[in-house]
DNA sequence: GATTTCCAAACGGTATACCGATTTATTTTT
DNA sequence: AAAAATAAATCGGTATACCGTTTGGAAATC
């Protein structure tokens, strides 16, 4: 929903979300090489938009590239994911509290995105609406710059929480419940239209992921 | 310094440089069409560099594709200007309190800035020092993430800066102490060591930025 | 004179081809 | 058998070519 879903009909794009969704659902071992013929070939498309789609996916911090140019997926770091996480607390506190004022419109998408969690079946839904639940805030406050720095963080949340969840095989329904029910709690917070109240449950919220840092200390 | 400023032997990159150059000193003005083939023939390369630099702009804000991929001299809102604003005011007194640990050596950086500044003989000089200043804290921060974001602003600011000037015909002079006060105002307070007070004054300085929205309005 | 139609030029998306550099496999040497 | 030299395959950077679409202006129409 708050994702840019249309069927793109350039190849580039095409490519590009193909390999974005290889990589994001594990096909693609971290440290696999992408090489544009090979990849061209198995899409059945040239190298052209195969090299353009790589240089987008490397933007996302999908795929990285080694100093002679060849292209490979994107290996993480525990040190990555604490660092996203002290960009996210200085950016999504910040946007809660701009979002206040336009809020009462939001508070429906919010509930709407919290049932469609409770709807979901698998982990990956889950990890997807999420996603989609901040990205509704990050839109909400109105600083499209605020909201581009967050969404080129995106794509490797969506992976670090993948591979996670691949790698400890969480139960589906345990984490639905978690998110639900942090998700409830910041919508409840949000109604009291108090930026200060909105920019500390958000904070609050973020530093709960503190917990897995242990947990991902464990990766590769 | 801070910024990479090797000879790249890519004719991509070499593309990317002129154009951005060319951009940044106003020698193309915001709006203006930067089609492939003219561009590739006027540096002399063929269109795939050309392509692959209209990009890379787009990434750093400096050019805007229409929805039929054409690609545009970026044009400026000043709303634009006043979310920058607002995303620098969450990120950079972040990276002041987090450069702390970090400060002694990176003193002597800021330091060498600040002579280099006062050694400067144009604006442009100046305003290159001037983001140069903030890349170092951002940098000495140790949070690449924070870097990379606050990086992928610098070139906008540098085209916000650089048209200002271009339309306001500031002293140099002028620009030049009010720069170099601040800095070096910046770094008293970094000598303190204390987290806060770093914080503190790295969040006063960029609120003085303020006082240029209504300057800003008058634009375009 | 203003508006619409139509056409030629220009443009972007992409396939293909070429080349030097890099990587990998093979052979030679120690 | 290990290491070094060499040969073969692969890869990325880039030029060129082709095609459908867009664009801007001329011609036609009102």
């Amino acid at each position: 929903m708050a994702t840019t879903s249309v069927t793109s009909s350039s190849r580039t794009d095409s490519a590009s979300e193909k390999l974005r969704r290889e990589i994001l659902d594990g096909l693609a071992a971290p440290g696999d090489l992408l090489a544009e013929s090979a990849v061209a070939r198995r899409l059945g498309v040239s190298r052209v938009p195969v090299r353009e789609a790589l240089f987008d996916l490397e933007r996302d911090g999908l795929v990285e590239f080694s100093e002679t140019g060849r292209a490979y997926v994107k290996r993480l770091a525990p040190a990555d994911f604490e660092e996203l996480f002290v960009v996210r607390l200085a950016l999504e506190p910040l946007a809660s509290r701009l979002a206040t004022p336009q809020l009462r419109s939001t508070t429906e998408a919010l509930e709407r995105n919290i049932a469609a969690t409770q709807r979901s079946k698998t982990v990956q839904q889950v990890t997807r609406l999420d996603l989609d639940f901040h990205e509704i805030i990050l839109t909400a406050s109105g600083n499209t710059r605020l909201l581009k720095l967050w969404s080129s963080m995106r794509a490797e949340l969506e992976l670090w929480l993948g591979r996670l969840h691949r790698r400890h095989q969480f139960q589906t329904s345990e984490t639905q419940r978690e998110t639900i029910a942090a998700h409830t709690a910041i919508v409840q917070g949000f109604r009291t239209q108090s930026p200060a109240e909105c920019e500390r449950i958000m904070r609050q919220h973020i530093q709960g992921w503190r917990e897995w840092l242990p947990v991902l200390a464990e990766n590769e």
